[in-house]
DNA sequence: AGGTCGACCTGGCAGC
DNA sequence: TGCTGCCAGGTCGACC
């Protein structure tokens, strides 16, 4: 479910909610979303206080008072919701000293949990490309990418081995932003084109956090609030509606087994 | 080697 | 009402 402007806003609610917060009581309800063993998971969690929280890609990293980090995907529904209360998606109640409670909410159980002592176990971090919003990410870095390759550049999009972050629903709209066809093969992007790709992806990923990210199904903030970036969408999700530049109709198509929304006459 | 596809799960919704 | 089929924001491993 959520992308990196949604677990951005996550990530700053739980600052503000549970920072410096000491686990008291950990109750696992489903363990199939762990990716280590139960009596790990609680022995390693039970009486340590986090340190700090932070975002690489779409995940979440506690850091722990023991050295150690929780790393939390929410994946496709996945939800970490500060002081709500359990219903039959909640998979595990953590409950702090203070009397205050996180809940890991989870409809399909795509999202994993884990806590590892050294993120290089991972291997999703080790191949996680460039943070958007890092000095790394820059148009040289991506007309290097594109060189002499074949793929569409929407597929490039949600590589997260090229940029960390990127889902289906910000995909598509930095491309709406940049009027570029979905399809068009990156190995065909001019230097002016990767300029403006690399402009609209820090435009769009930084009005949806501003906006609290979208929320098309599942997505809740950590106080269970939805995002508001939805009204700012232009084509995810819209298809057969009329493009806001020039009314005629938003197309859907499906790309890597993924729907990809787009206007035919402003994108070319 | 680079790129795509299906599987992993559950549930909501449209159509019959 | 109840069934079927399709769809969903992510990621990985198998395959071409």
């Amino acid at each position: 479910m959520p992308e990196l402007p949604e677990v951005e806003t996550i990530k700053h609610d739980l600052e503000n909610l549970i920072l410096h917060k000491t686990f008291r009581h950990i109750e696992v309800r489903d363990s199939f979303v762990l990716r280590c063993s139960l009596k790990k998971f609680i022995r390693h969690l039970k009486g340590q206080t986090i340190k700090g929280i932070i975002r690489r890609g779409k995940a979440l990293l506690m850091s722990l008072s023991n050295g150690r980090h929780l790393v939390v995907q929410l994946m496709m529904t996945g939800q970490l919701i500060a002081d709500g209360k359990p219903d039959k998606h909640t998979r595990v109640v953590f409950e702090f000293t203070d009397g205050d409670v996180l809940l890991y909410n989870d409809q399909r159980r795509f999202g994993q949990l884990r806590i590892v002592k050294d993120l290089r176990q991972i291997k999703y971090f080790n191949i996680l490309g460039p943070e958007p919003f890092d000095q790394n990410f820059n148009p040289d870095y991506i007309r290097q990418c594109c060189r002499d390759r074949r793929r569409p550049v929407k597929n490039l999009l949600l590589d997260h081995t090229f940029v960390a972050g990127i889902g289906n629903i910000y995909a598509c709209e930095i491309l709406f932003r940049c009027g570029i066809n979905p399809k068009r093969l990156v190995g065909r992007i001019k230097a002016h084109q990767a300029k403006d790709l690399y402009e609209k992806t820090l435009e769009v990923l930084q009005e949806a956090i501003d906006y609290r990210g979208s929320s098309m199904r599942n997505y809740r903030d950590a106080s269970g609030q939805k995002g508001e970036f939805n009204r700012r969408i232009r084509v995810y999700a819209r298809e057969g509606r009329a493009c806001s530049g020039c009314q005629s109709p938003i197309k859907r198509i499906i790309q890597a087994g993924r729907s990809t929304f787009f206007c035919p006459k402003c994108q070319k």
